[in-house]
DNA sequence: TAAAGATTGTTAAAATAAAAGCAGGAGGCT
DNA sequence: AGCCTCCTGCTTTTATTTTAACAATCTTTA
């Protein structure tokens, strides 16, 4: 059962958008795919979908397909949807602030207990239910409270630092939105959110398409 | 000279790294560099390196190296960042607030010209001499100003008819930050952010490592 | 000036990921 | 009921990506 250990991260990383695409059929009340429908909608070859799901089991019926709702469950279950996470924010400029705000992944059980940042006119402000906290007590909220993910939104000058003060306290999950890539123990997973690099690659493509229509 | 076309999009997603940590070597005055090193610091294999940019040409000297301000420059050049490009901003909610206020990228020469909204509440504030319009001024606005890159930040429910408009209005590269797959013809450029897909997976590494620790 | 050491550019091999193909079993139709 | 069609799960093949290997050649040093 357990093979996970072995799961491509490419594969992880389609698995989001099959839960996305499932839950947009359940909304239009249909209850019923198959490989070669998901494949239309996502654009990943049906071939590709059937091998990544039974990566984890088969969850399809031979000459029917998959049962959205239940495909969906079991990949909720695969990802850990199906659990409740609380994470910390730290830095509270623009992005920390646009996450916090953030409504998209209240959809799932994720809930953002407090941010952090070191500038006093922020502190003792509230972004929906979360207070902002001087970054000291980031060491002492963290012995209190049992966090599973911490929002790296520091400048990158910093970034370092605050993550490895995370680890200290137990810290194992870190979303990076700090333009740096962050120097980590094995025992810690690190997620990185790079909009420069996201905006560059962009800008290599949009040059490459200029460059064929002359 | 130009085999760009067949470049692969895991190599141009290393590109911003090398031209990222390139820098890093310029700030500390050091002007020279290896693939050795480049792989130190990035992860990435120095073999990989050496192949990645042989995409592009030669620009290492054997028995030497790279010329650090140099290779910084020819990546500039491959990824078009010794131009200038300007912005608009669609949904000047969280996300898109957060993007006009990020300074991260105006080290390259990214100008976001103006944001658009259809809340009255919104429109007319600036952020950073950008102003926020009606979304309705979209069209006329952009039969006016020559606008190379749209960032979407609207809610999912209007991205997609949103691009579209951008599209018709002669838009060619886009990046999104709602989480919704755009269906665009095959002359756009679409690089998305999807924020949900990157918590998910962070998550599922996050639950992964617990398990093991078990 | 010649030899030693270093590091590229490039080719070959290995590993990984994606696509194609197909047997088997399920549902639907007549 | 029995045949037909469909679609999964799995195996095999193909393509892509990464790693390894090495000849060429540049710099440095004695």
């Amino acid at each position: 059962m357990d093979k996970h250990d072995k799961i491509s991260p490419a594969v992880i990383r389609r698995l989001p958008k099959y839960y996305r695409y499932l839950g947009e059929l359940t909304k239009t009340g249909i209850n019923k795919t198959s490989s070669r429908e998901l494949s239309d909608m996502t654009g990943f070859s049906a071939s590709q979908i059937r091998q990544d799901l039974n990566n984890f089991g088969g969850f399809g019926q031979q000459g029917f397909g998959y049962d959205v709702e239940n495909l969906r469950n079991e990949i909720a279950k695969i990802l850990g949807l199906d659990n409740k996470y609380k994470l910390i924010i730290i830095g509270a400029g623009n992005i920390g602030q646009a996450i916090a705000n953030y409504t998209g992944f209240y959809e799932a059980d994720y809930e953002v207990v407090a941010l952090f940042d070191k500038n006093p006119k922020l502190i003792g402000m509230s972004i929906r239910n979360a207070i902002i906290k001087d970054v000291d007590d980031l060491e002492n909220f963290l012995k209190e409270d049992k966090i599973d993910i911490a929002v790296v939104c520091t400048p990158k000058s910093v970034s370092q630092q605050v993550a490895e003060q995370l680890v200290q306290c137990g810290i194992r999950a870190i979303w990076n939105f700090a333009p740096k890539d962050l120097k980590m123990p094995d025992n810690v997973h690190v997620e990185n959110v790079h909009l420069n690099e996201s905006l560059f690659s962009l800008t290599y493509y949009y040059n490459q398409m200029n460059k064929e229509s002359k």
